[in-house]
DNA sequence: CGAGATTTTGAATTGGGTCAAGTTATGTGG
DNA sequence: CCACATAACTTGACCCAATTCAAAATCTCG
């Protein structure tokens, strides 16, 4: 599944590695954009369940997930552990790592996946130099500080069966955006490790998915889903307690 | 309550504002100092409830707390509402908005505060220059990241006990960090706030309080806090389910 | 001092967790 | 390619932590 696809294949002039997000900034020069291609030169591949980084690496690189798709965890002393994200084919891993120089997560591959190393003093350099590309850094920042405090709002104030709608409206628009169906789709994770990011229990993950099933919002054969109602799923967000 | 207080005193070379966080870095020339002087000239004064920034606000700057405290908070559009922190003297305010140039949540002052204004572009240029200010930059925006994940890990997986000692932890560390007192405090928020930050309801909030207080780990007087088993408390957040 | 807001506490309810059993996938080695 | 073992998923029954509803107590401030 989550085939590597490039999103912005009009600016994709980076060669060596799809940076994707990285590659937004609209307004670079061709000299410029050879600059970030030679930043850009590792490349690296993962098998299911590989680790990109654990938790207390020293931090060097950021990663620009080319193809695949990666999960991040935080754990805790006792045991306990909180997927804080699954992230997917186009987007930048390992932020948290800047503001101690340790990475605070670990990042898992859901499947065959392959990164792009992005060094992150050499980023810093270039950003110096290239002020779009600064400001592309800080919004990829900041974006992910926006995306974090959603998940607080539906850890917060959400139900279960709000929490799985969000989450499968949520992946269903990012497939959309990579060009994918976003009506029908595979799930790369376990029922356990939906319910770990939705702070709920499997169980309570596959009793949902059943429930939908039976009011006809979706389709599920463990893990095919097809959504059948893409407005019934988003109005089933809005019945707050 | 929450007096104002210069974090670090020996760096605090910024005379219209206490910089604070954006200080830190440790290698500046007074030159560079003197630019990030220049950088903060707007200060403003807030009363309990006026707002820094609403949902929706166009974008243009950073704000540092200079003295008092607020909180920031979302809107979903069927009148839930989740507080996403509390943020205090000394910290930075209003990075969520980069990412668009929207902001994206909204900023209440708690009681009497003072913020220093920073132009984003203006920080955004000054940072190009100076790298230690860059890096600070982004350590304060990777720590946003740190930080919003550690909550999700608290709404995802632990319980209502837990969750209000690791709440009351956080708040004695801050206190501590700004040389007040870790073990004595006044909360500045109500319980309908505290139980909006944690996912909780306010009747949950208060029992907690009360409970902890009949297990002899705090004394609650309303909005006055004594810490008396700080072990205790630490303790009593590693009980998982 | 008094009115409204906030907080505490109790009792009843319930959504999601827990435990358990059965079913369906998936992967491995022969 | 099949058989088996193991992992993942579904479903049911029961339980409990937190919510809801209600009422009383306390606080805050004009």
């Amino acid at each position: 599944m989550l085939q590597p696809v490039s999103i912005y294949p009009s600016k994709s002039a980076c060669s060596s590695c799809n940076l994707a997000e990285l590659c937004l900034p609209p307004d670079l020069t061709r000299e410029e954009l050879l600059k970030l291609d030679e930043l850009s030169t590792l490349k690296r591949t993962f098998s299911r369940s590989d680790y990109l980084y654990r938790s207390g690496d020293k931090f060097r690189s950021l990663f620009a997930i080319r193809s695949g798709s990666f999960k991040t965890q935080i754990l805790h002393e006792d045991g306990r552990e909180q997927i804080t994200g699954f992230q997917m084919a186009g987007e930048i891993i390992g932020l948290d790592a800047i503001s101690t120089d340790i990475h605070a997560c670990e990042a898992v591959a859901m499947e065959s996946s392959e990164v792009c190393e992005l060094p992150f003093n050499k980023l810093e350099a270039l950003s110096r130099e290239i002020p779009s590309l600064q400001r592309h850094l800080h919004k990829i920042m900041s974006r992910e500080i926006v995306r974090d405090q959603g998940i607080m709002l539906l850890l917060g104030s959400m139900r279960a069966e709000e929490r799985l709608a969000a989450f499968l409206l949520n992946l269903s628009q990012r497939f959309a955006t990579r060009g994918l169906s976003g009506t029908q789709f595979q799930l790369c994770m376990s029922r356990q490790e939906i319910g770990s990011y939705l702070g709920l229990k499997l169980e309570t993950v596959s009793r949902a998915f059943s429930h939908f099933q039976t009011e006809g919002l979706i389709n599920v054969k463990v893990r095919t889903i097809e959504i059948i109602n893409l407005e019934g799923l988003r109005a089933s967000l809005n019945h707050s307690r």
